[in-house]
DNA sequence: AATAAAAACGCAACATAGTTGCAAAATATT
DNA sequence: AATATTTTGCAACTATGTTGCGTTTTTATT
């Protein structure tokens, strides 16, 4: 399933998450987006970027999902094996470089992965320094 | 912050818990419990049972809080680096025997940990092949 | 056993994330 | 320009989880 067509909208999605360092929930697509989009388009829109391999998306521990471009996964676009970082402080989840080595588990067949570490992000923990 | 008081309800879940061979959703704790409890009550008590170390929860990829029993976290009660796999053809959540090596990340603060492998357990990849 | 304090519970109402159906608008094709 | 298909917006809905508050149960004390 690839995309068909090319949209106003898709376009200013595709783009601020490009600009963004970090993951983005669709809130806060909605909010920091120029143009006004709908929440359900924005559901939809992730969903095909996700089928197409463009985007991948991690649960928080909370529930919410956060959306990135996939970047470093080139080839294997379900098995993201790098890690994701929840900070309880500043409330951003953000992709790791770091990557985790994928147990082999006989008789069961792999399709996704999620790697979640939940705590106090590097700019959280220096200011807390201070 | 340790429980403190002793009540059908929460004797109950435990059990229930301990017979169970993989997570619990609290819905499901609330239909398969011989006793009426509210769902309040369970995510009240879980919260408890989470702060004293006794159970550990794990949020499946579509946002949903599964809890199991602390059992191969003796001492870390925190940081559970074994794996859950999460089936979406019969939406049973595992806890693994199988670990994972957690990096060290200079700089963050690591509370907890939730590693989750998606795809079609043992049991349902069996009965595909049949 | 009666009393009192604290913890646990039940209920109703609420909050939030995400979904569905359908009609309208935008895009690509002829 | 006409047509077919995809994408979008809206409103209503579902599901998970939370909050406030009054009541009941448990436990400790008298
Ligand atoms: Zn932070
Ligand atoms: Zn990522
Ligand atoms: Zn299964
Ligand atoms: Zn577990």
């Amino acid at each position: 399933m690839a995309l068909t067509r090319n949209t106003k909208a898709q376009e200013e999605v595709l783009k601020l998450m490009q600009e963004t360092p970090h993951t983005l929930t669709v809130d806060e697509i909605c909010e920091k987006i120029p143009l006004q989009v709908n929440k359900t388009t924005v559901y939809r829109m992730l969903e095909r970027f996700v089928a197409a391999g463009k985007v991948h998306f991690i649960t928080s521990s909370d529930g919410k999902a956060h959306y990135a471009l996939c970047t470093s996964c080139k080839h294997q676009h379900t098995l993201h094996n790098h890690i994701h970082f929840q900070c309880t402080a500043c409330g951003t989840v953000d992709c790791l470089p770091d990557k985790v080595e994928i147990p082999v588990l006989p008789g069961y067949q792999m399709k996704e992965t999620q790697f979640l570490i939940i705590g106090i992000c590097t700019k959280c923990a220096a200011v807390g320094k201070e």
